[in-house]
DNA sequence: CTGTTAGCGCGTTCAT
DNA sequence: ATGAACGCGCTAACAG
């Protein structure tokens, strides 16, 4: 972009004007269509262009439209399968609006979150704040800063800010019907991160599920990756449950590692069940009886909300889309004793 | 960034300074540490900055420093449970060095990558190329942009480009000897996109496995993902080998898949491998014998070779890591018969 | 130490 | 239809 040394100068327009004989404003028309120009001129514009190797700067372009083209995305762990899918979506519907795609991970760290959202808004023209783990008052903070942004799985009462998310409560709910049908009375839940609301919602739902007779017993695990679910195999021991619901997948599968260490039968003594669906792949599915998400669809109509936002058709209503229960082979009757 | 129609006007530099009455240059300043200023100054800045609630605009500054303070990752996609982790880490990196991540995604279309890098090149400081599937002469045409890059899984000889990458050759090699020892006579190979480098350094150390006395067959899949695996079955049983090699592990769970409901066991009929290792996990790996890579340290080095290009401290050799075979469930002796 | 000035590269008036 | 002139918001060079 610069005279760096060693590296050769930056053509800009006024090159393209010169060696095309026209001014300017010509060659910017010309390469945005802005305005007719005589085809004679143009001609000479694209050469220039060719031949020099131009290419608009594009900070100039975003200081000089007041856009950036740019949106921003953060999420809270870039390694965790959950998010790949949603960009991908994300990335593709701004790509169709001419926009390109920031992406910044907060590891999980509420703390960093107000930071990277704040640059974020400083270099994007909208963000995407994907299952932000921040403190309501910050966020609110955040949203009152009036830039363009949408929350992902997080609904955040009374806050004038579209919203999709997963519906986390129905979810649960299939599954704690799943499991009462199966004659499980005790169920333990193994939560995740703290902070999590999708985790404070899958809390709620579980617990409403004494309504059916079960018996809930909230275990922390204090994380999302499957070392943490691996770690807290034990606390779930200790409940007696003949059932226990994960977080999310990967906290189920490191559940599942440690209990085939401790020769825990699953499902036979203990039925393990994950949340998010997230397979490796598509035809080969993993036998982790779970609930899964359209996680494209979720990325699609996250971008598409966030582009809406950004021509200022602003739509009030949050918007949830269902889980499907996914019966596989880790769930099954409690043991007879 | 600008007055957009229902938003708030945008704070400028130019709006704390005339609150602080001080000079747009003292802000600056203050804010960059540039130089020393009175500390009653500095303070009436602060709380000017605060007040206003100034955030400076990412593109003028770009544009007046001439850094975007970005780098652009292009993968080939985004969903390849291959690069989350990769960006995880360049992310990282980046970020330590005070730089923010743009991700673009060519979907596995070599002639959209040439756009894509183009666009990137004309907003970020550096641009890592991860797995390019591009033609050689177009690579070689960007390359002498003279725009900072590394190239990622792909190298090209002759050109004067920084490069890391997986040892593809050195992997496949392990593979080989490992099915040799068992015993394995005869093996294919699933191959991937058609205009993978990196296939093509698997297939050749691949073949040249006949000089232990392995029969090789190349089996054409044309995809990455367990789709493609899973429809090229067929053709692997045709071949009469006794083990299959993927192209990576999504084709060999795709292939694997398929073998089940077929009815031919695995390992015991058919030995399949994998490549790049890529469980869901740290703690319950997969049971697939595959050959892995550390992601994190891939992604690690490739993006600090990127921010030691981007001081143009050019280090000439391509860095190559070196992969570990990962014996586990799927890769056995061959059948007798 | 501080303010004034002059760009950075581009889009967009406003005249012509 | 075209060019000249200005401004986007910020940093850096130059005075004072």
């Amino acid at each position: 972009m610069q005279n760096r040394p060693g590296r050769s100068p930056r053509i800009t327009i006024s090159d393209v004007s010169t060696a095309a004989k026209v001014s300017a404003a010509t060659v910017s028309r010309v390469l945005n269509g802005t305005a007719k120009v005589d085809p004679q001129l143009v001609d000479r514009v694209h050469d220039a262009v060719r031949e020099l190797g131009y290419r608009p700067n594009a900070a100039a372009q975003g200081l000089a439209r007041g856009e950036w083209g740019t949106i921003g995305v953060l999420v809270p762990d870039l390694a965790n399968p959950y998010f790949p899918e949603v960009l991908k979506a994300v990335s593709a519907v701004a790509r169709a609006h001419g926009r390109r795609m920031m992406v910044m991970e907060s590891d999980e760290d509420p703390a960093l979150e107000y930071e990277l959202v704040e640059d974020l808004m400083r270099c994007c023209d909208g963000v995407l704040l994907a299952s932000p783990r921040m403190p309501r008052a910050e966020l609110v903070d955040l949203l009152g800063r009036d830039h363009p942004m949408v929350l992902f799985n997080r609904v955040v009462a009374g806050a004038r800010v579209p919203s999709i998310s997963v519906d986390f409560t129905g979810g649960m709910t299939q599954v704690c019907g799943h499991l009462a049908q199966l004659g499980h009375r005790r169920a333990a839940y193994l939560g995740g991160p703290p902070a999590s609301w999708g985790n404070d919602e899958r809390v709620r739902a579980f617990e409403a599920a004494r309504a059916f007779g079960l018996e809930v017993t909230v275990v922390e695990c204090g994380g999302s990756t499957s070392q943490a679910g691996y770690d807290a195999v034990a606390a779930v021991l200790e409940s007696e449950a003949t059932a226990v619901l994960a977080y999310n997948d990967l906290v189920a599968l490191g559940a599942i590692a440690r209990l085939r260490e401790l020769g825990v039968g699953v499902p036979d003594e203990l039925s393990v069940i994950g949340f998010d669906d997230i397979s490796l792949d598509r035809v080969a599915h993993s036998d982790l009886t779970t609930v899964s998400v359209p996680r494209d669809e979720l990325g699609r109509r996250a971008g598409e909300m966030l582009e809406r936002l950004l021509v200022n058709e602003y739509s009030e209503e949050p918007l949830y889309l269902p889980m499907t229960l996914q019966v596989r082979d880790t769930s099954g009757p409690p043991a007879v004793r």
